[in-house]
RNA sequence: UGGGCCGUCGCCAAGUGGUAAGGCACCGGAUUUUGAUUCCGGCAUUCCCAGGUUCGAAUCCUGGCGGCCCAGCCA
């Protein structure tokens, strides 16, 4: 954990997990975690949560935090999740896995045996009903289920059938294995849950040795159980399980130390989802580039979005655990990323759209170098060269004809500061006559005012510029939430599809920055100063066309002044 | 009128019977060649509501109200 963790209160985890151990509840194993994704998709944001927890949890008691596939579903499942998975887990936690990762497909065989002895103990049973019959038979919420006709076969019935699925007799779906519990349980999970089915699938870590597969709910106590695993985190919606999971360590006898399951709410982000199946659907329906679309609250999105692992696990620090609804604003993130990038992205400077000015007084055809600080509060980042010319692009934002209340950037007959560089005068807006645009500024600067303020007068402004002889095109993305509203609630795909936001990106590729920047490396972050922050785009950035993501915009206190 | 969980500032979140931490957001004001950063200051007489217990309650009890999860051979 970072220093700044200890002024942070302990969340009711780190109580649990600190009094199990002042009460030598835990064993010589100590403090084991885990963290279980299913290889069927990409990590999102809310899986850093849990990421940072466990790993979290593992690191400040001395313990170990292992990734654990959990792969029992081989129709849902591919080799790409999995190899992304590990990727993105190593790079929020910035440093690879302390071992590698685990399968619980690798303990099919054991699971296999815990199954057997089950039905040894007279607790599972082989159920012939069909998939439509046993969810009439289940009951409602209100309603108790009605037991299955093959719930008393005996024992030895049960053991061959078993042994006759796992060896290919029947076909899939005609029967599964159950566990023998409470059909009439107020508890729906408890109602005879399925622990085994029929599925020929090529599974993408075992191959076509099985043809059966475990359910979630029977191979994850036992994984936790086979792992040594202290403290099972997982999110609130598997409360319900938690009896289920209980109940067949019980009934296999598997004793103190064991796992427990401890849940905590999992995260909701205002304007975005992280729901792996709608993630997935943007991408199926061509509605992002990609899984690592910078729009995406992947964390392969917000990558190459420009976070870094750092705000990462600043957001998830600040987000706290508890049990309650943590639904955070997209402000926090935002928050966390300015907060980090401010104080490492080095300055620059880049005009999104730009208008000429041509400085009349100007020798012709100079050049003056002039040297900037890389970061105004931090002298160690080091400084660089900007060329200083007769005709510059500045922001068409940074100009209007007339003085307006507060406006304190360039005005016709007025001055400002150019960033870095000299204090210049607009003389004249050139127009197009025909569509009255204004198509140029012709100003004059003063030379007096490098590096040092007039003592005469007072200049407010400051505005970026870019030199037009020296600078270099480049296309600059701009990111906005992904949907329209706060929430994602939509009821079927294409009412959520409805919800996207149309203006999520918008490409400017009339953009000028500062030659400076022709040595950017894919991933590299600066400050557009007055602007954002912005990285070097991973994918499709060449020296020849360089593109910027915008990661996140400044604050901005005159924009809601101005319009209001 | 099935089971489980949750309700403390706009958002997150401490608090575990002794008189409401902190972060984000927001609002001032100072510094500033980024309307950024930084810095100072403000921001819940009140803890979903109503009763009760107590010298004392966000914390205990009772009853309401509101929200979330569960009827996949998904995880």
């Amino acid at each position: 954990m970072t220093p700044e963790a200890a002024t942070i209160p302990p969340h009711f985890i780190q109580q649990l997990i600190d009094s199990d151990l002042r009460a030598g509840r835990l064993g010589t194993g100590g403090v084991v975690t885990r963290f279980p994704p299913e290889p069927n998709g990409y990590l999102h944001i809310g899986h850093a949560k849990s990421i940072y927890l466990n790993f979290g949890m593992a690191a400040e008691f001395g313990g170990l935090c292992r990734l654990r596939f959990d792969d029992t579903n081989p129709l849902k499942e591919e080799t790409e999740y999995v190899a992304s998975i590990e990727s993105d887990v190593c790079w929020m936690l910035g440093q690879p896995l302390s071992e590698p990762p685990r399968f619980t497909s690798s303990y099919f065989p054991q699971i296999y045996d815990y199954a057997e002895q089950l039905i040894l103990n007279g607790k599972a049973y082989i159920c012939d009903l069909s998939n439509e019959e046993i969810r009439a038979t289940r009951g409602t919420l209100t309603e108790p289920g009605q037991e299955s006709p093959y719930r008393n076969r005996d024992i030895t019935e049960n053991l061959q059938l078993f042994r006759r699925m796992r060896a290919g007799e029947f076909a899939d779906g005609s029967r599964v294995l159950r566990a023998r519990i409470d059909m009439a349980a107020g508890n729906i999970n408890m109602r005879d849950p399925i622990l085994y089915r029929i599925r020929r699938a090529t599974h993408h870590q075992t191959g076509d040795t099985w043809c059966i597969y475990p359910t979630y709910d029977f191979s994850h106590c036992l994984a936790d159980a086979i792992e040594g695993v202290s403290h099972s985190l997982c999110t609130l919606e598997f409360e319900d399980h938690r009896p289920l999971y209980d109940w067949i360590l019980d009934q296999l006898g598997i004793g103190n130390p064991r796992p427990h399951q401890t849940e905590f709410s999992r995260l909701s982000i205002e304007y975005t989802v992280l729901s792996k199946r709608r993630l997935n659907l943007l991408v199926a329906s061509g509605r992002v580039s990609g899984w690592d679309d910078p729009r995406m609250p992947t964390i392969a999105g917000l990558r190459r979005r420009g976070y870094t692992p750092e705000a990462l696990r600043s957001f998830c620090r600040h987000i706290g655990i508890s049990r309650a609804d943590n639904h955070v604003e997209m402000g926090l993130l935002e928050h966390c990323i300015r907060d980090d990038l401010d104080h490492r992205a080095a300055r620059v400077m880049a005009v999104l759209r730009p208008l000429k000015v041509v400085i009349e007084n100007w020798p012709n055809q100079q050049v003056e170098w002039l040297t900037a600080p890389c970061h105004p509060q931090d002298p160690s980042m080091g400084s660089r060269q900007l060329p200083m010319t007769s005709e510059i692009w500045i922001e068409q934002d940074d100009f209007r004809p007339q003085a307006a209340k507060d406006f304190k950037r360039l005005i016709l007959g007025g001055e400002v500061r150019l960033r870095n560089s000299y204090i210049i005068r607009c003389q004249e807006a050139v127009t197009n006559p025909v569509s009255g645009a204004i198509t140029e500024l012709r100003c004059t600067y003063d030379p007096k005012t490098l590096g040092t303020n007039p003592t005469d007068r007072k200049v407010r402004g400051v505005i970026h510029w870019v030199s037009a002889q020296y600078g270099r095109t480049a296309e600059i993305r701009l990111y906005d939430r992904l949907l329209t509203t706060p929430g994602a609630d939509a009821d079927g795909d294409d009412a959520f599809l409805a919800l996207l936001n149309p203006d999520s990106l918008s490409v400017l590729s009339d953009c000028w920055v500062e030659p400076s920047l022709v040595d950017a490396t894919p991933e590299q972050r600066f400050q557009f100063e007055r602007v954002g922050f912005f990285c070097v785009d991973s994918r499709d950035s060449t020296p020849d066309h360089l593109v910027f993501n915008r990661t996140v915009a400044l604050r901005d206190s005159w924009t809601k002044k101005d319009s209001g």
